[in-house]
RNA sequence: GGGUGAUUAGCUCAGUGGUAGAGCGCUUCGUUCACAUCGAAGAUGUCGGGAGUUCGAAUCUCUCAUCACCCA
């Protein structure tokens, strides 16, 4: 049965793949040689919550290139898959589809532990959605090693079993006793709408069109001051009395938590208010606040009015001014980014305020956190709703800095109106919730990073671990250098749970079970209370279980209710009960990924995948994650196992649309890795980002040009249906062996595939996947399907028996190779024909990659298949510009050939008059009158077709060949003529460029001969 | 503000000191039995501007311009 005119990728590439599943091809160690090198790749797990968008396909296209590349060449090959459970996402996403049905609870109604059990139905439903889309890319992952970061919690369901967890746990709890993690009230970023801190690479500052007000701080008592304002030079520009201070400020609801205001010590305007109070102009008449006018480096005395306020508790900068100067922090907003509306009422808090700020009271002896400063009318409200009403309360009460009114004297317009300027300011903004991200003084857990990047860096550094492209080591190293502590704690659910607990008195138990904590908190006490009988209850989800000594359960209590744990305690006079309650926080879902190399190898195990795979080799990642993840890798697995976790880290860019942009839901420009699979296949997709994958630049992708691709693939089908039509598989052995033929396009051929290969492997060894594709691409257009399947035609057809089957034995071996080179990147198609073409002995994902090399390429044979090549270029390029009708055969005739020449086109006659449409070549004294001459290397050969030529286009014709032989041999011929030229360059260059200028000479000798003969004609 | 990169054919981009390239698009021709998802031929470039180093610069240095991204 004849093929298919074309590769039907819709109907293969399921049932291919499933044929390399089911026969385990992708399992680790599959298809390696005995005692082959290991070559190992992680995934960089997707998002369980996931689906395959553009930057997935490329990266996983490349990652399988390099797997399909090794595994061929018998390597012991893993590629190692899987998710993270994505904290935020996934929690988001369950919430989400609890809340389709209004019947469900909510996750607050449900429960900690029920939440968690709906989460893991959801991920044992749909977590699986990315796999089966990298399925349909082709990528050869092993997936019966498919990896999790949640896999072996607590309540993971069966199947989810695993050893993630433990790792997870048990890095916290080593770095905890290591002094490496703690536990302290910081500033962080704060997501209002997920209530829960997120660290600052989780957030995208973005900029927005927003204003700046400008307000009167008025000195306390009345004081006054002489302002004075100059200009560069010192001159006088304004100088007046004022009895207050000017602030600038962007977000006026947090002025109610201000503590200072600073001025830089240079500035001379506000020298003598420096250490006085100033009032902050909201909030009830009676209980104004007063606060301090400091100096500090951080004010720009250019920017504003120069003077800034300070509020500690909800600015980065600020926070930094208000530890230096010991500025009390005053919390204003609760958790969902709401003015608080706890505490004391406002009357007491502000006196208590306005006590530290007068001295009366020290800051440092209460928790200045605790007070709410929030006055009763803006109590409660979105942090939005009170900017508005600060601001018009401020400037009601006629505190606002005034400017003139550009529209004065227009009907209802006021002479002055206040100075709001709009100005584009930066905000942040969380990465998932996309709201504005509110800076919180809260307690939370951090990695003291800075302690423990040191190895990261010097890995790097030293070339233990390779970033490529190379300028992407600066951004590394930038962010490493500088890096902050590691904000680590969440407060969500979805998580690994912080395995800390903590007693009634507030003391720590950082242990790896809840049993190894109740036995540390027992020796606690013990050790305090010797003779005293002590039992240990911990709290958790609701349960309390009663432990003694040996962390043996002595009572468990479910639901427990109000007032139960002074019951149990009042039954039991004389025994010390200590409670333990465990910290409630999850940890950040990339401290888990962070440990992705050595979890899922099974650390901390000694697994013999970890023994063997480990460190691994290549990470492929996109170049928005080397903070997050690369980063934190190289730290991570550098403090817990001492060692690198690959040797290269190849970075790569963005897929950008066709015009460049970034792809994104709300442009609309989105281009879906799956539609595209289903319309051009997934060969072509792979083929294109492959090509465009120059290192270190953004792809701009184009549907055009993914259909260019899956044409190449048709062509290579049909070369391939060709030969299969010509019998070139009918004898076939297939085992590989190179032909030894005599035909010199068999020889030639041989080598271009020779010479292909060891391109192929070179580019792929650099990661230059693009040279990989394009020397592929025209490898095989360009050589085997122009010129070999042409130069085929007459030997298969019309050849002795011999030359028949050495053709055949070529074409077969030719075709083979093809398939197998571009196997890594074009896996569906060339499997395919692989199985459609002959009887092989195993499948083409495990055929062994050819090693041969130069020795196959024979230079005698080049050069004759080029001198060939290029004489039917010129025929053709002649004819069609002379007009000579396509179809017609033409006589030719040579005045000159030398022996080369001579015997290129005895061998070569058939397939030179088939391709060049000539029925007869024959010597002549000379060319006659009005014949299209075609010169080429040895020879001068001529079209003697007198009645059909043009005698002024083919003048045209050659004197424009002449022209531009003529001003290439100017360049080459003044670069000789420079004797500077001839000394300093080197000698191979020099003699190029004579042989060159004495080719190009000779050309155009007969062009001007030629054109002699022409003239006689006229 | 700091950093990184880009600027090469109409478009998208390769090209790290020695003859300016590819794909797509465009023009003309072609239904010869692998392929019209094709074949043949052709046109199109002061390699962003300027200066420098060099026998020689798209390539190295400096500078200017424009654009993009990352970090503040």
């Amino acid at each position: 049965m004849p093929m298919e005119k074309t590769f039907n990728a819709a109907e293969a590439e399921q049932r291919l793949y499933d044929a390399w599943e089911s026969a385990g091809c992708f399992t680790a160690g599959a298809n390696a040689k005995p005692g082959a090198d290991t070559f190992c790749i992680m995934i960089p797990p997707p998002n369980v919550t996931g689906s395959l968008h553009m930057g997935h396909a490329f990266n996983n296209t490349l990652q399988d290139i390099l797997v399909r590349w090794h595994r061929m060449r018998g390597f012991d090959t893993l590629w190692q898959p899987g998710q993270d459970h994505a904290g935020i996402a996934t929690q988001m996403v369950v919430e989400r589809e609890l809340a389709k049905d209004k019947s469900n609870a909510t996750r607050r109604e449900m429960g900690r532990e029920k939440f968690l059990e709906k989460v893991w139905e959801w991920k044992q439903q749909s977590g699986g959605t990315i796999i089966n889309q990298l399925k349909r890319l082709g990528a050869s992952c092993d997936w019966s090693r498919n990896a999790f970061t949640m896999s072996g919690a607590p309540g993971a369901p069966a199947g989810e079993d695993g050893n993630f967890h433990d790792a997870v746990i048990r890095v916290f709890v080593e770095m905890y006793n290591k002094g490496l993690i703690y536990r302290g009230k910081r500033l962080v970023n704060w997501d209002p709408h997920f209530e829960t801190a997120i660290s600052d690479l989780e957030v995208e500052n973005i900029e927005v069109a927003g204003h700046m007000w400008h307000f009167k701080y008025p000195l306390a008592g009345g004081e006054t001051y002489t302002y004075v304002e100059k200009d560069e030079d010192g001159n006088v520009i304004l100088e007046e009395e004022r009895d207050y201070i000017s602030i600038a400020t962007t977000r006026p609801e947090t002025m109610l938590g201000d503590g200072a205001v600073a001025v830089h010590p240079s500035d001379e305007r506000y020298a003598p208010i420096v250490g006085k109070l100033c009032e902050i102009p909201v909030g009830p008449k009676e209980h104004r606040r007063l606060i301090p006018i400091i100096t500090d480096e951080y004010p720009d005395p250019n920017f504003g009015s120069g003077a800034v306020k300070i509020t500690g508790a909800h600015d980065f900068n600020d926070y930094g001014v208000a530890l230096r100067n010991q500025i009390p922090l005053y919390v204003l907003m609760d958790t969902k980014g709401h003015m608080r509306a706890d505490g004391k009422p406002y009357a007491e808090e502000a006196a208590l305020a306005r006590a530290i700020a007068e001295g009366h009271q020290n800051a440092s002896s209460i928790d200045t956190t605790a007070v709410n400063l929030v006055p009763e009318k803006y109590r409660g409200l979105d942090r939005f709703e009170a900017r508005k009403q600060v601001v018009a309360d401020i400037t009601a009460e006629g505190l606002a800095v005034m400017v003139p009114n550009p529209k004065a004297g227009e009907e209802g317009e006021p002479g002055l109106i206040p100075f709001v300027e709009n100005k584009p300011i930066m905000q942040p903004f969380g990465d998932r919730s996309k709201v504005v991200i509110e800076p919180m003084l809260t307690d939370q857990w951090f990695v003291d990073a800075a302690a423990i990047v040191g190895p990261a860096l010097d890995a790097v550094r030293d070339g233990r671990t390779q970033i490529l492209p190379e300028r992407d080591r600066k951004v590394y190293f930038h962010w490493l250098e500088n890096i902050e502590p590691w904000c680590i704690s969440r407060q969500l659910w979805w998580g690994h749970q912080i395995p800390v607990w903590y007693d009634q008195e507030g003391n720590e138990y950082c242990a790896a079970s809840e049993s190894e904590a109740v036995k540390m908190a027992h020796s606690r006490y013990a050790a305090k209370r010797p003779d005293q009988e002590i039992q240990v209850a911990v709290e958790n989800g609701g349960n309390i279980s009663v432990r003694d000594h040996a962390g043996r359960e002595i009572e468990l209590v479910s639901n427990v209710e109000a007032g139960w744990v002074a019951d149990y305690k009042s039954g039991k006079p004389g025994t010390l009960f200590v409670e333990l309650r465990r910290d409630p926080d999850v940890l950040d879902t990339w401290f888990s990924s962070g440990l992705w190399p050595i979890g899922t190898l099974g650390w901390p195990e000694k697994t013999p995948e970890l023994e063997k795979y480990f460190p691994t080799d290549v990470l492929i990642t996109g170049f928005d994650i080397i903070f997050f993840w690369v980063a934190r890798m190289m730290m991570m697995q550098l403090a817990v196992v001492d060692q690198i976790p690959f040797h290269t880290v190849y970075v790569h860019a963005l897929v950008r649309d066709e015009k460049g942009k970034k792809m994104s839901k709300s442009l609309g420009n989105v281009l879906d890795p799956l539609e595209l699979i289903d319309e051009y296949g997934a060969d072509a997709v792979r083929f294109t980002l492959t090509a465009m994958a120059a290192m270190g630049r953004d792809l701009k992708l184009s549907t055009q040009r993914i259909a260019g691709y899956r044409n190449f693939g048709t062509k290579l089908w049909n070369a391939a249906r060709f030969a299969e039509m010509n019998g070139v598989f009918e004898n076939d052995k297939s085992d590989g062996t190179v032909p030894t033929p005599s035909e010199t396009v068999n020889t030639w051929i041989i080598g271009e595939t020779a010479r292909v290969r060891a391109e192929v492997d070179e580019a792929l060894a650099a990661y230059r996947f693009n040279d990989a594709a394009n020397a592929l691409y025209a490898f095989v257009w360009g050589k085997v399907c122009d010129w070999y399947v042409e130069f085929s035609k007459p030997l298969l057809m019309d050849g002795t028996p011999e030359q028949q089957a050495e053709t055949r034995a070529t074409m077969a071996w030719v075709i083979d190779q093809c398939l197998i080179l571009l196997h890594p990147i074009m896996p569906y198609i060339t499997e395919e024909l692989w199985g459609t073409l002959g009887q092989r002995s195993k499948m083409l994902v495990h055929a062994d990659w050819p090693t041969y090399g130069a020795e196959l390429i024979d230079a005698d044979a080049d050069r004759e298949m080029n001198w060939v090549i290029s004489l039917i270029e010129e025929v053709r390029s002649a004819r069609a510009q002379m007009r000579v009708p396509a179809g017609a055969q033409v006589p030719m005739l040579y005045t000159e050939l030398d022996t080369h020449g001579r015997a290129a086109w005895d061998r070569n006659e058939a397939l030179i008059k088939r391709l060049a449409r000539i029925e007869s070549l024959d010597a002549a004294d000379a060319l006659p009158k009005g014949c299209i001459t075609i010169a080429v290397e040895g020879g001068t050969l001529g079209l003697p077709l007198a009645g059909i030529i043009d005698v002024a286009a083919e003048k045209a014709r050659l004197e424009k060949s002449l022209a531009k032989l003529e001003k290439e041999l100017g360049g080459l011929q003044g670069r000789l003529k420079n004797p500077k030229f001839v000394e300093s360059a080197p000698e191979d260059v020099v003699e190029e460029t004579r042989d060159l200028a004495a080719a190009k000479s000779e050309e155009a000798d007969k062009l001007r001969a030629a054109l002699a003969r022409l003239a006689e004609l006229a």
